[in-house]
DNA sequence: TCTCCTGAGTGAGCGGTGCTCGTATTTGCG
DNA sequence: CGCAAATACGAGCACCGCTCACTCAGGAGA
């Protein structure tokens, strides 16, 4: 009541268009920053819609009004994780200069693993066991491939600038890889197609097995292992170790969004 | 009652030592029987106790009687699928002939990923988001460590075969190796025991994103590219493509267990 | 301006979970 | 045979996701 005063109040002040729209978008939004917190400190599997409710002085089922389930919500986390991720990777793939391949792949890859370092839980949440019963539904499949699609058009500039490249590759990946060409920018060689597949199964398994505990006690500097992948992938990527006098024309980064 | 009656006759016609005993074994391992029948239907976040002693026709308390913890059963079902993991990969790994070193290792790397797909939910519990509270007690650092001490093993014959390598591997990756040999038997490589924890990472990582649903509408044959980068490693780790004509000392075998 | 529909929030309730504890029964050892 | 220990019971606590009938206020249309 004095709630909705303030809500009213604010409204008018700030100009909107629907008090009720104003409070829902809030609400949702509070919701959700609820939910994040507690997945940052619980982990996803105790996320709890009723201690949101409290939180937010609301009654559990109240909160219904705004996400259908519990599994909804979590939708709705994975989706900002992505992007988060997403955007994390693509900031440090373009703070490196265009034509420094060697320096795009490394900066791209660890700022994948630092992203997800600093975000376990979210970290979990992407790339952890999947929710039992949960299918991911449609909205995520844009969102997930965002990071990918950075390492992609790195790829797609190292080829412009080094040439299509030739090698073995099965059969059935060249048909996977040449439907993948139809909805990404992807690089013409079925070899750094595999690669790049190759080298984004081993930075996860990488980073799965630090973040997972199956590095204690084996491994004490998982950074430098990770670091050792990166670089062994960057060797079968990128042809020249020292792409400093070589002229380089990089079609890639301007098409990126 | 009745039930008791049919355990003691029982009991007195194998001989046994302690009815009691004898009961409690058998419980036990049915419990264990139950939890795994549940994991492997539902995944083991939706484990439950209840559910178990539903089904042995007991009151939920008195399952506490065996196992103190969810956390606990759970801890138990851990150390089985890492077991059966084990002797899985140890098992392809000898049905190999012992020079065929290109073949162990695909054999071995197959079977972890055969392994995988058969029994998804175990590969999970193993695998996925570890438990939030859950902390794996020291009971599960040896059986965990069966799977990978074969490929070590493996790595080991190789480097009898072919000598040690040399290589560039950084230091402090040197220092976390000489620190594993002390525990396992491992190749004095240290490019073999780098090569064998990226591969590790790799191999991890390939079967997660398969199983975990991330390479839906991407890799239609994952398989396909699980050996592609098998083979990417095998060509790191073993000098000759074809060994056929090189007379070979393995001395690593017979000393496995 | 008034009416009336719609949507937000309430609270009771259902069936489920892990886990505890006091009690009753059964077992098998001395 | 008696008694201590092991075992099972069942009520209960504090949670969980989710449903449903309900009240009440916001705001659009007559």
């Amino acid at each position: 009541m004095q709630c909705s005063r303030i809500r009213s109040t604010l409204a008018i002040i700030i100009r909107m268009a629907g008090i009720r729209e104003r409070a829902r978008v809030e609400t949702t939004a509070e919701i959700v920053r609820l939910a994040r917190l507690q997945v940052e400190q619980d982990g996803a599997a105790s996320l709890s819609l009723r201690a949101i409710a409290r939180s937010l002085g609301m009654v559990s089922s109240a909160v219904y009004r705004y996400f259908a389930s519990r599994d909804e919500l979590l939708t709705q986390l994975i989706v900002d994780s992505y992007e988060r991720l997403g955007a994390a990777v693509e900031l440090a793939d373009a703070s490196v200069p265009v034509a420094d391949f060697r320096g795009r792949w490394r900066a791209a890859a660890n700022s994948f693993r630092d992203w997800a370092i600093e975000n376990p839980s979210e970290y979990a949440l992407l790339f952890g066991t999947p929710v039992p019963g949960y299918a991911a539904p449609q909205d995520t499949i844009g969102p997930a491939s965002r990071y990918t699609a950075t390492l992609m058009g790195l790829l797609v500039d190292i080829e412009s600038a080094t040439g299509v490249r030739e090698g073995a590759v099965p059969l059935q990946l060249q048909h996977d890889f040449a439907r993948l060409r139809a909805f990404f920018p992807a690089p013409a060689s079925d070899v750094l197609m595999m690669y790049g597949m190759t080298s984004w199964a081993g930075m996860m398994g990488a980073i799965t097995l630090e973040l997972f505990g199956h590095l204690r006690n084996v491994i004490d500097t998982p950074g430098a292992l990770f670091d050792a992948l990166v670089d062994q992938y960057a060797d079968l990527i990128i042809p020249q170790p020292k792409p400093i006098h070589k002229a380089v024309k990089a079609s890639g980064r301007s098409r990126r969004k």
